[in-house]
RNA sequence: UGGCCCGUCGUCUAAUGGCAGGACACCGGUCUUUGGAACCGGCGGUGGUGGUUCGAAUCCACCCGGGCCAACCA
């Protein structure tokens, strides 16, 4: 596999949707969005969420099954004390830059307040929501802790058209913010807090920046984003995991309110980059203190930063794909970042020369005034790209400073006093003599050049191991260049922070060098005839583009966009850290690895110690007692058991159907039941312990096996029926005749003759895989036993 | 502490009861007029303990660790 971005995701998200297709749901249509308050702007955790929405819409149009798919820019703008027009169109900017299009669905929750108002007002006459006239602090008081449940309103029972009359006096604006509220009645007991009747409207008397003083009473996510996925038929409403709690919410609005579709929300970890954060409130408040430049300042994590730094869209999407989606929390790497930049600008990045800390090359031999006008590809050998430019060379030259050793550490390639080198498309040089100032800073080398290497090959096929590169000193042409590290020194800015306790602040942690100028460095000629937004490679640096802000008119200011991979500054590390007094170039400025990460763990607590039982109550320690008295049965089962009274009357129903089969229906309904029962309680379950009993009966006396058993659960629990009528219609019945099996073990051995040798020289776990092809080919229908005998037989002698 | 969720190489992520795989990083090598790229090879993982099963990363129980929830934010 070598184009892992070629296999197509199939993350769990595009499980459900395959499934949710192959299932018939949703009249074949996906139907996704990407839903942004514009209050700040778009991050590169926004480009996760944005590259799995749109790019759902995009992948499924040519699925088995779809009628229709798109993915709609929705703007969540329900709070208008905090949002803008200006944030509205800095978004819709970083969607389309990032290579996706809304066609025409594009939306506003602020478009739907007057739907809403009446999704309220339904609410409102059915008993489900009513306005509440507490304070905040009561609200906020009453509405319990985790532990405890809240207490209820005393407007809590408000009439219905008492309800009605205040909400649409709220809406007529004739109450001051705050003295009144509009909430769901739905649990203040419930363990979700969120469930604690949420709050679905409140008075603001402030203009909207689209509705401006039509509305003094605004929705809240949790009423109103539900609704909008339903209004806009939202089949997929893809959101991050700390939405949650909130889905218990989501549900119940679209279950209790007569909208036109029924959405599903799931939720998938946002994105967590190293040594950066995503906070939006965090970046304004950078932003805000003027640590850094604008929201698009380079180092800034926002789209609109990393499009000035000059990362490409391309590059962005390849890594959202790179990282994939899932549920648990992560933190990803800056190398895949960096990673999926290089390799991006790698195939398309024109190579020039660019010198950041010049030192001068005098060409001793060179005759005074001469210019040699060299052809320079644009590109590598390996780079399918065509194009070249004239790079013009004369006497005077500049080198980067760092190309020059007096003391060279062990491994140096580049030029030292007496050494040759060669200039990358030019000539072999040789230096004979450093000069230095009186503060014996070296400010010129004075080196010849071998005539005969023009184009930088020897004549005499002798090596010359270095290439650096340079830049005439007459033609080259100043500019500046902006060197841009991580903003943060540390992996996890918000922990490290919130690790110093109260006062912790992310600002402590801010790389103080995380922007470096470069004022005289110098490029070749060359760059002037190119295009502004040109990404080059300037060769053995970096990939670097000028900066759209800066490089008004002739400025020549250009970004770093990325550095090239570089192991001589890793060898440079490592000489380092190994005692000797070398550094690589430009070895300390980027700093690898987790360092910072603080708090060494020290004494690590042990897992896995049995640990003491759960303390149950009394009463159910007496029935498990009694539960493994009478049945021999495990303690932790017949706790397990007796745990849930209705778990207790079915496996003691079972067991009177069945007197000898306590033990294997305890592990039945203990270890199969439980994932096929779902949220169902037992008794909404189409079959009884009577079944059950039946079932494990079958598989105990060997009629099927025990796989087979488990399949006719299944169907039992989707179903109903009869156990034995089902065996009979899955025609499930074991096999055990060695002479059926036999055929079908040489048959499966025979198909795998490369597993076989793997097998006989040693690969044991592979017996695994033959029992797993007898087990499809019979479709479970195998004895376990019987069969792995058999296979034992052929494949061990 | 109540509820919900999550634990797979250093990092991200597959395997949906049947061979623990990929990517990045790292290490070594080949090649090289970029100490780039490419290519080849290597290192390295199922948090723990029990149980169910012929077979468990996957199912069950407990433990450990982590995340989210008590805004009139989203």
């Amino acid at each position: 596999m070598t184009d892992s971005a070629a296999r197509l995701a199939n993350d769990f998200i595009r499980q459900i949707i395959r499934r949710d297709l192959a299932q018939g749901k949703n009249e074949g249509r996906v139907i996704t969005r990407f839903p942004p308050e514009p209050n700040g702007f778009l991050h590169i955790g926004h480009a996760k969420s944005i590259v799995l929405n749109f790019g759902i819409a995009r992948e499924f149009a040519a699925a088995d099954g779809v009628r229709e798919t798109r993915c709609h820019l929705r703007f969540d703008d329900t709070n208008p004390s905090t949002e803008d027009l200006r944030y509205v169109e800095a978004i819709q900017e970083d969607v389309q830059w990032l290579g996706y299009d809304w066609g025409e669905h594009l939306y506003f929750a602020s478009d739907y307040f007057e739907e809403m108002y009446s999704f309220a007002q339904e609410l409102i006459r059915k008993g489900l929501a009513y306005v509440d006239s507490q304070s905040e602090k009561e609200i906020r008081e009453r509405r319990g802790t985790v532990t405890e449940p809240g207490i209820p309103s005393p407007h809590r029972g408000r009439s219905v058209e008492a309800n009605l009359d205040l909400f649409r006096r709220m809406r007529a604006g004739e109450f001051a913010e705050g003295e009144h509220v509009l909430r769901a009645k739905i649990d203040m007991a419930s363990p979700n807090m969120l469930m604690r009747d949420p709050l679905l409207y409140r008075i603001r008397h402030v203009e909207h920046y689209r509705t401006g003083d039509e509305w003094c009473i605004y929705p809240l996510y949790d009423f109103a984003h539900p609704l909008g996925d339903a209004l806009e038929g939202i089949t997929h409403s893809l959101c991050t995991l700390e939405f949650e709690n909130n889905r218990e919410v989501y549900d119940w609005l679209v279950e209790n309110t007569s909208v036109p579709y029924r959405p599903h929300q799931y939720e998938f970890a946002r994105l967590n980059l190293d040594f950066t954060i995503m906070s939006k409130r965090k970046l304004l408040r950078l932003v805000k203190e003027g640590d850094v430049e604008g929201w698009d300042d380079p180092r800034m994590p926002t789209i609109a930063g990393l499009r000035r730094r000059g990362i490409t869209p391309q590059a962005i999407r390849t890594f959202c794909e790179m990282i994939g989606v899932a549920r648990s929390d992560s933190r990803v790497d800056m190398g895949k970042l960096e990673y999926a930049v290089r390799d991006d600008l790698n195939q398309k990045a024109p190579r020039v020369l660019c010198v950041l800390d010049p030192l001068k090359v005098v060409i001793t031999d060179w005759p005074q005034g001469k210019t040699d006008e060299l052809e320079a590809p644009h590109y590598p050998h390996d780079v399918p790209l065509e194009g070249s430019r004239i790079l013009p060379f004369s006497r005077e030259l500049y080198i980067d400073r760092d190309d020059f050793a007096e003391d060279p550490p062990k491994g140096f390639r580049r030029l030292v006093l007496g050494g040759e080198v060669r200039l990358r498309y030019g000539y072999i040089i040789r230096c004979q003599e450093v000069v230095k100032d009186a503060q014996g800073r070296i400010t010129e080398l004075r080196c010849t050049h071998d005539p005969g290497s023009r184009g930088g090959s020897a004549p005499d096929g002798r090596k010359v191991k270095g290439t650096i590169h340079w830049v005439s000193a007459a033609h080259a042409l100043p500019c500046r260049v902006r060197l841009y590290d991580r903003l943060f020194t540390v992996p996890d800015p918000d922990a490290a922070a919130a690790g110093r306790g109260e006062d912790g602040d992310i600002r402590d942690f801010l790389n103080p060098e995380s922007l470096e100028v470069k004022e005289g460095a110098l490029v070749e000629p060359s760059v002037a005839d190119d295009p502004p937004d040109t990404r080059y490679q300037f060769e053995r640096v970096g990939y670097f583009w000028r900066d759209p802000v800066e490089s008004e008119g002739d400025a020549l200011v250009f970004n770093r966009i990325e550095t090239l991979r570089d192991t001589w500054a890793k060898v440079g590390t490592k000489l380092a850290a190994g005692g000797v007094e070398r550094e690589g170039r430009d070895a300390p400025a980027r700093r690898k690895g987790r360092d910072g990460s603080e708090d060494g763990a020290a004494g690590e607590p042990h897992a896995g110690e049995p640990g003491a039982p759960p303390e149950l109550p009394p009463e159910v320690k007496a029935r498990a007692t009694e539960l493994e008295s009478q049945f021999q049965l495990e303690r932790v089962d017949a706790e397990i058991l007796a745990r849930d009274a209705e778990v207790e009357r079915f496996f003691r129903v079972a067991v009177e159907e069945w007197p000898d089969g306590a033990l294997p229906l305890a592990n039945w309904i203990i270890n199969e039941l439980p994932p096929l029962q779902g949220d169902r309680p037992l008794e909404a379950l189409p079959f009884g312990p009577g079944e059950l009993a039946e079932l494990v009966e079958l598989v105990e006396e060997g009629t099927i096996s025990s796989s087979g058993g488990r399949q006719a659960l299944e169907v039992l629990a989707r179903d109903g029926g009869e156990p034995g009528a089902i065996v009979e219609r899955l025609d499930l019945a074991q096999i055990s005749d060695p002479t059926v099996l036999r055929p079908i073990v040489l048959d499966v051995v025979e198909a795998h003759p490369d597993k076989v040798k793997a097998y006989m020289t040693g690969k044991k776990g592979l017996m695994g895989f033959f029992m797993g092809q007898v087990m499809r080919e019979t479709r479970g229908k195998a004895n376990p036993e019987v069969a792995k005998g058999l296979l034992s037989e052929v494949l061990d002698g």
